[in-house]
DNA sequence: CCTCTCTAGTTGCATAGTACAACTTGGCGG
DNA sequence: CCGCCAAGTTGTACTATGCAACTAGAGAGG
């Protein structure tokens, strides 16, 4: 095996490390807002708005799993639904302000506990790192599902 | 927010999303091998044998977790168990030929998906990005559960 | 030797996230 | 009007997970 291939590797073992650890830690931190409505509510302000459909797709989740994180984003009051009036079929989900609040003051303690860990990180390793994962991920969203399934 | 700030707030997310991501595709490329066993598999050959214990303390999960885990890999014949004859609680766990065998071929075959998804990344990029990665997993493993709790 | 305490692991119970299939509702083209 | 497709919901089942209660064995102190 080469060098590259000993990296392609490593960055397997690592990334597949995280995922594994990811999910077993969630929730800890905010027990009111999962891993899965954390992302969720994330992309419903990055959209301005979107269906649930539209959610399904963009993280590969069936639509009974996004329709009840939305029932349940509802019940909590961090989402609304408006039919839209020129598809009754649809429904298009915004953030409420309430869920803005949270989504904020979730994202800005996560940043401290990313900040924390990376604060020995000179600045110059700190942007290879960021535009590395970009890279890797943008790769990743526009590949078929059993090449976004390595990521597992 | 300076610089600095800014590739947290990017390494945050994208390694929030690809942790999402993850999980919701786990288990299609593998049916026969979850993300879960597949990573206690790779730590048990990694180590060359340890205790249920020891794969917890590793993965921060609870000890009931992995011990059903390692009872549905033994069932599976893909690991076995041996009484530790100096301390009879302990149960040292190895790779039985067959597991060793099945984590070579998802191995292989992950490394295959993601060696296309990298297909286009110079060498150099490759060893930095995985030198980052090990270097950010190290600081979680070391970090306390909050901090862990922050990749989620 | 007996007891107390600690450790390793198992099991009972509850919960979250997920998929798949069946169904409901509504838009659209013949 | 009819048949078909699309968006969501609901029923069901399964996996991973944690916590708490338990069992079994090791070690220390009397």
């Amino acid at each position: 095996m080469n060098a590259a291939d000993a990296s392609v590797e490593t960055i397997q073992r690592e990334m597949t490390a995280f995922a594994r650890r990811a999910r077993a830690s969630a929730g800890r931190m905010h027990p009111e807002l999962s891993l899965v409505s954390y992302t969720l509510l994330g992309h419903l302000e990055e959209s301005g708005g979107c269906r649930a459909t539209d959610l399904a797709a963009h993280y590969a989740l069936d639509k009974s799993t996004v329709s009840r994180q939305v029932t349940a984003l509802e019940r909590a009051g961090l989402i609304e639904r408006q039919v839209d009036p020129e598809d009754h079929r649809v429904q298009v989900l915004r953030l409420t302000e309430a869920g803005t609040r949270i989504l904020a003051q979730v994202t800005e303690s996560r940043r401290i506990a990313f900040r924390e860990r990376l604060a020995d990180w000179p600045a110059a390793d700190l942007e290879r790192f960021a535009a590395y994962l970009v890279r890797y991920n943008t790769a990743a969203a526009g590949a078929p599902p059993a090449a976004q399934a390595s990521g597992s």
